[in-house]
RNA sequence: GAUCUCGUAGCUCAGCUGGCUAGAGCAUUUGACUUUUAAUCAAAGGGUCCUGGGUUCGACUCCCAGCGAGAUCACCA
C-alpha cells in the first residue's frame, strides 16, 4: 500500500484499518439491523419505565468522543439527529479496546439499552459495539456546545463556501441543519406533483437531447451523437414537446425536469436548473393565474406549514389571491409615463429621461425590458402577477382577446424576481409561423438567443392544438423563497463549480 | 466579462511599517482518568504560507502574472 500524498492522519487511519483486520474485525460488513433512530430513542424514553428501550440497536457516524480511561462517551449522528452512547470496559471487554482504533467519522452500530446519565442526557449504553465502516479521511467536525436553552453553538465547523459546495457530503455531515432545506425542497416538489396528479394531469418525459432547441430565448449547450454523427442540443425548455403532446390528444401534461442554459452563473442562475412546465387544454391564462395562486398556497401550506414565510427579514404571504397588475399600468404607476403604443424613439427618450441606461440601437422590447427591470421589478415584493405583455416579447403566446399589440401572458414576481411565466398558448398556425420567422430574422441579425425555427413544431400546430394554457415555474427560485435562501447554490446539492486545475494541467500550460 | 475582497496545519483563525526556528485553539499521537458533554490534565508530531516570477542582504508580508472562491455589476430569466 502506498501512502504517497497522504497526510499523517490519513496514514494513521489506514494503519488502524490494517490492525482491525488483523484483530479479525471486518471494517466494512454488509448490513446492520437498526431498531431505532436517534430521535426515536430521545422521544420514546421514559424515566418511569425504561423497559420499552431495554434492547435497541442504533447506528450512525461518530461525531464526538470523550474518553475517560475505561469508560467512553461518544455521540453518533444518524439521519434524524444525534445521540450519546456510553461505552464501558466492563460491558464490552476486549471490544472496548478496539474502540481506540475507531475515529471520529467512523460509522458504528450500537446494541444496548437507553438510560439517562447522571447529568441528565438520554443515552444508549452499549452491550455490543460493531464497526460498520471505517473512515479514512479526517472530517472537519466542529465541537458543539448546547446551553440551558438548547441553543447549539458550533465551533470551527467547515465554513469555506467553496469546500461546502464542492464536497457537499462533508457539509451535510458537519452542518446537518442544511438538510432541512433539501428536505423542504423535496416536499415542495412532492406537493406540486400531488396537486397535479389529483387533477388528473399526466406527468410525462420529453427529450433532453434535441436536434433543435426551442421554447425560450437562451443559448444552448451543444453536444455530439457519435452513431448519428449529428449535433444535439441540451434542452432549454420543455414547451415545444409538451405542446406536441397536447396536439396528440392529452388534455393535461406536466414535466418536472432539468433545463440547461449556456449563460452566466450567479446567485440566481445555475447552468442546469429545475423547471416545471404544465399545459392544460381548453383553458386560458386567467384560469392559469387562479390555478397558480392556489397551487403555491397549497405548496406553502404543505411544505412550510402555512402561507406566511420569512425571507431574509421580509414577511411574504402566499395566501391567495395574489396581487394582479397589467404591465403598462405598472409602468404608469412607477414611472408616471404611459408607454402604451409608444414608438421606439419615444421609448428611448423616456428611458433617458428616467436615467435608465440603454444602448442607442436597442429595440423597443429591450428598452421596455430595461425600464421594467430598473423601475418596476423591485417593487414587486409580495407575489404579484404581471399581465399582458407586448407581442414582440412573447413569440409563443396568443394575441390578447381585447387589446391589440399585447398577448395573454403573465409572469409571477416575488421579491422582485420572476418565479413563473405563463400564457394562453398561441395555436393559430399562421400567426405562429410568422412570429417564428420574425425570430429567425432577429437571429440572422446576430441575436443568437432568438428562437430557432422548428418546422416539425409548426407542423404540429397546423394539425391543430386546442386552446391551451401553459406555465413554467422555476423550481429552484421557488425553493429559495420558501426556504429563506438567497443563493441558488444553497438549494442545489451540487451547484456547478469551475473545476479545480490539477498540477498536470498547470504544467501543460 | 469587469471591479473589489480573500487564499497560512485536517478544521477555525492570528501573524505589525519586510527581520531570528511561521503561532494558537480544536483535531491527531502517547500517558493519566469507569457518568462525561466545547470533558480535564501532561507531553509530542503535523506547514508547497494557493502557484509561478520579480524587488530586496532578507518575502507569509511588497510588486506582476496565473489559479480558485466570495461579493457587486454587466450579460441572462
Amino acid at each position: 500500500m502506498s501512502f504517497n500524498g497522504l497526510n499523517d492522519q490519513e496514514i494513521r487511519r489506514r494503519e488502524e484499518l490494517s490492525k482491525l483486520r488483523e484483530l479479525g474485525v471486518n471494517p466494512y460488513p454488509s448490513s446492520y439491523t437498526k431498531s431505532h433512530n436517534s430521535s426515536d430513542v430521545l422521544s420514546q424514553f421514559s424515566d418511569e419505565d425504561a423497559s420499552a428501550l431495554s434492547d435497541i440497536s442504533i447506528a450512525g457516524r461518530i461525531v464526538a468522543v470523550r474518553k475517560m480511561g475505561k469508560a467512553t462517551f461518544c455521540h453518533i449522528q444518524d439521519e434524524a439527529g444525534k445521540i450519546q452512547v456510553y461505552l464501558k470496559k466492563d460491558d464490552l471487554g476486549e471490544v472496548y479496546d478496539h474502540f481506540s482504533l475507531f475515529d471520529i467519522g467512523d460509522i458504528i452500530g450500537v446494541k444496548g439499552y437507553a438510560f439517562r446519565t447522571k447529568v441528565g442526557e438520554i443515552s444508549v449504553r452499549a452491550t455490543v459495539l460493531t464497526l460498520l465502516a471505517k473512515s479514512l479521511t479526517p472530517i472537519p467536525l466542529g465541537k458543539e456546545e448546547t446551553d440551558e436553552n438548547g441553543v447549539v453553538t458550533r465551533y470551527d465547523a467547515i465554513a469555506d463556501k467553496e469546500q461546502r459546495y464542492r464536497k457537499r457530503y462533508l457539509d451535510l455531515i458537519a452542518n446537518p441543519e442544511i438538510k432541512a432545506t433539501f428536505i423542504k425542497r423535496s416536499k415542495i416538489i412532492t406537493a406540486m406533483r400531488r396537486y397535479f396528479d389529483e387533477r388528473g394531469w399526466l406527468e410525462v418525459e420529453t427529450p433532453i437531447l434535441q436536434p433543435l432547441y426551442g421554447g425560450a430565448t437562451a443559448r444552448p449547450f451543444i453536444t455530439h451523437h457519435n452513431a448519428l454523427d449529428i449535433e444535439l442540443y441540451l434542452r432549454i425548455a420543455d414547451e415545444l414537446y409538451l405542446k406536441r403532446l397536447i396536439v396528440g390528444g392529452f388534455e393535461g401534461v406536466y414535466e418536472i425536469s432539468k433545463n440547461f442554459r449556456n449563460e452566466g452563473m450567479d446567485k440566481t442562475h445555475n447552468p442546469e436548473y429545475t423547471s416545471m412546465e404544465l399545459y392544460v387544454a381548453y383553458k386560458d391564462y386567467t384560469w392559469m393565474m387562479e390555478m397558480t395562486e392556489d397551487l403555491l398556497q397549497t405548496i406553502a401550506m404543505q411544505a412550510c406549514g402555512g402561507t406566511d414565510v420569512d425571507f431574509k427579514g421580509t414577511a411574504l404571504s402566499f395566501k391567495a389571491p395574489f396581487a394582479r397588475a397589467k404591465m403598462y399600468d405598472l409602468f404608469q404607476e412607477h414611472t408616471g409615463k404611459d408607454l402604451r403604443g409608444a414608438s421606439r424613439e419615444a421609448l428611448y427618450a423616456i428611458a433617458r429621461e428616467l436615467h435608465v441606461e440603454v444602448e442607442p440601437s436597442a429595440s423597443s422590447m429591450k428598452i421596455l425590458d430595461e425600464i421594467f427591470s430598473e423601475k418596476v421589478e423591485h417593487h414587486l415584493v409580495q407575489p404579484t402577477f404581471v399581465m399582458d405583455y407586448p407581442v414582440e416579447m412573447s413569440p409563443l403566446a396568443k394575441a390578447h382577446s381585447t387589446e391589440s399589440g399585447l398577448v395573454e401572458r403573465f409572469e409571477l414576481f416575488v421579491m422582485g424576481k420572476e418565479v413563473a411565466n405563463a400564457f394562453s398558448e398561441l395555436n393559430d398556425p399562421i400567426d405562429q409561423r410568422e412570429r417564428l420567422e420574425e425570430q429567425s430574422r432577429i437571429r440572422a441579425d446576430g441575436d443568437d438567443e432568438a428562437m430557432v425555427l422548428d418546422e416539425d413544431f409548426l407542423n404540429a400546430i397546423e394539425v391543430g392544438m386546442p386552446p391551451t394554457a401553459g406555465i413554467g415555474v422555476g423550481i429552484d427560485r421557488l425553493v429559495m423563497l420558501l426556504t429563506n435562501n438567497d443563493s441558488i447554490r444553497d438549494v442545489l446539492f451540487f451547484p456547478q463549480m469551475r473545476p479545480e486545475k490539477t498540477q498536470a494541467q498547470r504544467s501543460e500550460e
